[in-house]
DNA sequence: TTGCTGAGGGAAAGCGGTGTCCGACTACGC
DNA sequence: GCGTAGTCGGACACCGCTTTCCCTCAGCAA
């Protein structure tokens, strides 16, 4: 081993040294510039940075540069399968692109993305990506919106994903047609009566599978009144207790639940196991999202396939690709034992 | 709305200027310094920081300070129940000490890991975790092992989970005598003839697991040939396949499979159903890790739970805390329905 | 030759911060 | 009343890199 034991970075400078250029030439031949560097200069350079396994300081180069090639993510919790799989679909997305990912963690408290849209601004991203469903009290969200002008302002972009209501460049997942076409294929599988299982009540997500689904049953003839929707929250937990909650005449009454995603939809199956209750001879279920999981769970659960994979490339594509159109991702039904043919 | 249409972001020398007081002063007040300012000239600092919306550039400051916050996370894969509650668990004890996170998936490609940290070190990233258990090629490991080095010799820590063949701080999980535990368990509860679904070989992960589970077998009297393991990789579709593969007269002669992770249990239910098989009644079942869906199968899979919040603060500690001793974290049996009590 | 052009190298001025150093001013002891 | 220490602002030199601008020099037309 000849020598290099220098235990502070090393810069380009000592590059430039070595090779016996100017730093101006180092920098252009090792970190992408418009102008050429004659041959012979460049080979030097490269083999002192190989020598001395020089990497660029990239805060320097941001700072220099005066952008980052830093795209945050906003997701309430990475620790579901949802969210840990749409993180997946845009961390390789981004790659592609060049762009590197930083997550961060929402847990669905407004102030602390107000907060962090805040800090994303000061450490120059790119852009900024909320993955998550929007729209609670309406005041909160026009703090939130704020923010992310501001940010919009100082040079960086803002991507939503299922949040249509905020003025940004969006990507929409098809939550309207996706339950609507559910509802349509549940009614010609025979089932009349349903009870929905809704998330948080303020979200956009909530409100659009919950409408699609009317819709959806609408065209067949049917209704979904207000009193066959229980709201609890988007998780497991919530539906399971809202299962837990609901009165056994309602329960006896109703054929098909509908879970707003399929966390919930787990969550309810675990509920009614505990009322002694079983999927689907006793009752019918249909889920949302299609997660990973899903393999797992036997029988299998009736669900609406979102193709997180699309999202987080066409997310990325709004950043990086320069397309202006926002897109509407499909969301397609996928029907498994968990609602059996009616009869 | 007073002013402030610059589209250009707000520096420090914006904030000195408007309070009337030098940057110095400025930077005193605003990014936490040793020396105190006069309570006056503070309050106008900070007035103006706020009027103008100021959030300081960090990768200034990275630059100026010579140092920054990030830790990076290398793991394989995020869309998995164990990583991503492995990096939950991080982030959220990094959060508390002040550290943000990157997270880098390695695809276990050697490759990459070695791309990725060289890059890191040009970020000059606080601390590299390697979260996924290591060891293929012993070649290609030094090669991974000689570029953490000159990472940590540029002023990065390393920290490396489960993996403790490399010499960097780690902290452990209790592999080898979590699969012990287990053995014993489940002998107690009647089980003798063993079959084992291995992961990737050459894995330290797979080899502690095996070992262990070899240990409590040979506390109560029982061996584990080589011909009970079976090796595929720490994924459900290896397991799924590994199964699929098994002979007949094998799987018909053992009592119990022992899946080194839950990810590869549940594609063993999935493979043994696939053949007619039924957990537990047919064969009876056991995984690793105690990951997060397990609480939607049915019936429970017997494990061995890993505390990922609690290696999370561990490693955090050893970045942030000063923290020098190696800690090994526990890991603890439990038994559900998938090994009941034979006979 | 002269004059011009264009290519390519280097010096130096930033980028937005931090931290050192210096100097002014107050407080205090004797 | 003077020396001295202690506070606290501000100038300014960096941090590592990019980029502008200037300069030299080769190539070439007139």
């Amino acid at each position: 081993m000849p020598a290099e034991r220098r235990s502070h970075p090393v810069t380009l400078a000592d590059v430039a040294r070595r090779a016996g250029v100017s730093q101006s030439t180092a920098s252009r031949v090792l970190n992408g510039s418009e102008r050429t560097v004659g041959g012979e200069l460049a080979q030097r350079v490269l083999a002192a940075a190989d020598e001395l396994r020089y990497s660029a300081n990239v805060q320097a180069q941001a700072v220099a540069r005066g952008t980052t090639t830093n795209l945050a993510l906003l997701v309430s919790d990475i620790a579901t399968d949802y969210f840990s799989s749409m993180t997946a679909a845009v961390m390789s997305a981004a790659e592609l692109a060049g762009l590197r990912v930083t997550i961060a963690i929402t847990e669905r408290r407004l102030e602390r993305e107000i907060e962090l849209v805040r800090d994303l601004r000061g450490q120059h991203a790119r852009a900024i990506v909320l993955a998550e469903s929007g729209t609670r009290s309406r005041e909160g969200v026009e703090r939130l919106q704020d923010e992310l002008e501001g940010y919009e302002a100082a040079g960086g972009k803002v991507v939503v994903v299922s949040r249509t209501t905020m003025p940004f460049d969006f990507v929409d997942l098809d939550n309207f047609g996706g339950a609507r076409r559910l509802a349509v294929a549940l009614t010609r599988l025979g089932y009349k009566r349903f009870h929905v299982l809704g998330g948080d009540e303020g979200l956009v997500t909530t409100r659009e599978r919950i409408e699609g689904f009317r819709d959806g049953l609408a065209e067949r003839g049917l209704e979904l009144p207000d009193s066959a929707i229980t709201f609890s929250d988007f998780s497991w937990e919530g539906a399971f207790g809202a299962v837990g909650a609901l009165d056994d005449a309602v329960l006896s009454n109703t054929q098909a639940l509908f879970a707003l995603n399929d966390e919930m939809a787990l969550g309810a199956i675990a509920g009614l196991r505990n009322r002694g209750m079983r999927v689907p001879d006793d009752i019918a279920l249909a889920g949302f999202d299609d997660i990973r999981t899903l393999r797992n769970v036997v029988p299998g659960l009736t669900t609406v396939r979102v193709p997180t994979a699309q999202v987080g490339r066409a997310v990325v594509e709004l950043i990086a690709g320069g397309a202006q159109s926002p897109t509407t991702v499909p969301a397609t039904v996928v029907i498994r034992e968990s609602t059996p043919r009616l009869n």
